[in-house]
DNA sequence: CTTGACTATCCCGTTGCTGGAGGCCGTAAC
DNA sequence: GTTACGGCCTCCAGCAACGGGATAGTCAAG
């Protein structure tokens, strides 16, 4: 018969679990002093002890280790328990994981974003597009209402997205309402799904900006890019291209003047003609 | 302002857990009436509202949502926080990971004895065994010592362990003390490390029998074997080899009459000699 | 007899809520 | 007038699996 600490250094369960057990009925003592209370463990309960700990270490709930000890004695008996409690854990494992990638996918689009800033200036620059698969929603009415189109993208395309939500603009004016435009993204494979289109944007020479500040703003850096187009005489393909480098966060809404896009605009260097004064 | 019930309706939080926040301050109305003890909450705090969820959502403890609300508003500000918390997200994915994984061992061991049990008969068959690779530690003296180099094995070896332990046996008679034999484990790849011997058994014609029951009472099943290959007048090769199919389970100990073991013996067939009557 | 190690019970705190009891208030129906 | 109902309030309990701490009784040795 050993004394509750003594069991205690033998199992490694602290003596305040072991009260706890006890008082759950799950690991009883052999025998209490009526006149002290004082617990005292046979050494066969160091085995139960030992299948307690087990059966912790795989999470198993208190209750159905009491369960489980009370019904059963092999391994084989217990493998309809072990097979539920396993559908569990794998159960919380997606959640985790789910968690793991939402937190990964915050994380690496603020670093994109700050090395963006870093790296680039707001000043017009000229740059080579590479070509790139998208999923794209064609749409007609206010800029505004391109959120649909952005959550019909993810909803049809979830984890094949693998770039930063963008807007191509067909008009060659602004316009308020019935304005022709389709938000896309970048994905790395698929085909087109009802009211999702997926294809190949070109690639090629284009001059680009970033622009900081509310989407109702844009229009100044619009300015800037056209004057540069201008001034070296080129001609704007159509549709123009809005990245959403930083726009509103995954979890705060940010500040609109946070706010970070990139403009860009596919070129035809039209050697032929003299750059316009 | 929006009374309790309506901000409920509005953010999918609720009452309870509303009137939780503001006990908690994470989350606290805009005004409460002093004589009714009402709660109204102003429309920007359905903003507030979704953040909290959002970082719900991501298993943020509350704690950390109050400070991160109290001091930023951008999700570039918390990405400490976020690297942070995927860090013990990690933490907890690993933990519950190795927990299936060790489910998913126990449960398959037992499946596959189940298997064996209802495929195999107890009586003495004729196979080919095939070459297996494995890591063993030859070992003097008793028997019941195996278990050190068992776990000798798996320090060294782990998760490349690919099948059952094993024994062989290189005494021709049996020894109490002082015996030859050498734990062993199958395992997928690896190379001879201090103490532990990585080599290939050979293949062959062999002579196997299962037995059940206690490893006392192996000596009757050896009988039977021995028997069986006296009246074809085949030769034992050394080792003979124990494979232990149902030992002590993984969580209970399991009673010594259920533990399987099979019996091999690699024979040589010498088909000059007529077989012994 | 004292000292120090050991043990006992009881209560609280953890985390993020949920459920229930009991009570206040105002409105509508009978 | 009263009863019911809906919405709100506060306070208390409970979940899981213990750990911490207070306070008091017990055991063996010196």
């Amino acid at each position: 018969m050993y004394s509750i600490g003594e069991f205690s250094r033998i199992t490694g369960l602290s003596i305040k679990t072991l009260r706890f057990y006890h008082e759950q009925r799950l690991l009883v003592p052999t025998k209490v002093d009526s006149g002290t209370g004082y617990r005292y463990y046979a050494p066969q309960l160091v085995e139960t002890a030992r299948i307690i700990t087990r059966l912790r270490d795989l999470d198993f709930p208190l209750a159905e280790i009491t369960s489980i000890l009370a019904e059963h004695n092999d391994d084989a008996d217990i493998i309809e328990y072990l097979e539920r409690h396993r559908a569990v854990i794998e159960d919380r494992l997606r959640q985790y994981r789910s968690v793991s990638k939402a937190l990964e996918q915050i994380i690496s689009n603020e670093r994109e974003a700050r090395q963006t800033m870093n790296d680039e200036s707001f000043d017009v620059q000229e740059k080579t597009l590479t070509p790139i698969l998208v999923a794209g929603v064609r749409m007609q009415g206010k800029y505004s209402d391109c959120g649909q189109g952005f959550s019909q993208i993810g909803k049809a395309f979830g984890f094949r997205i693998c770039g930063k939500p963008m807007m191509l603009c067909y008009d060659s004016e602004y316009r308020e309402t019935d304005a022709n435009f389709e938000p896309c993204m970048p994905i790395r494979k698929g085909e087109s799904v009802g009211g999702v289109n997926v294809r190949e944007l070109p690639g090629g020479r284009a001059v680009t900006v970033l622009h900081r500040g509310p989407y109702n703003q844009l229009g100044r850096s619009y300015a800037k890019l056209i004057d540069y187009v201008k001034t070296h005489g080129w001609t704007i393909q159509s549709p123009t291209r809005e990245v959403y480098l930083k726009g509103p966060g995954m979890i705060f809404k940010r500040n609109p003047e946070k706010y970070i896009t990139e403009i860009q605009m596919l070129v035809e260097a039209d050697d032929v003609k003299a750059p316009v004064s």
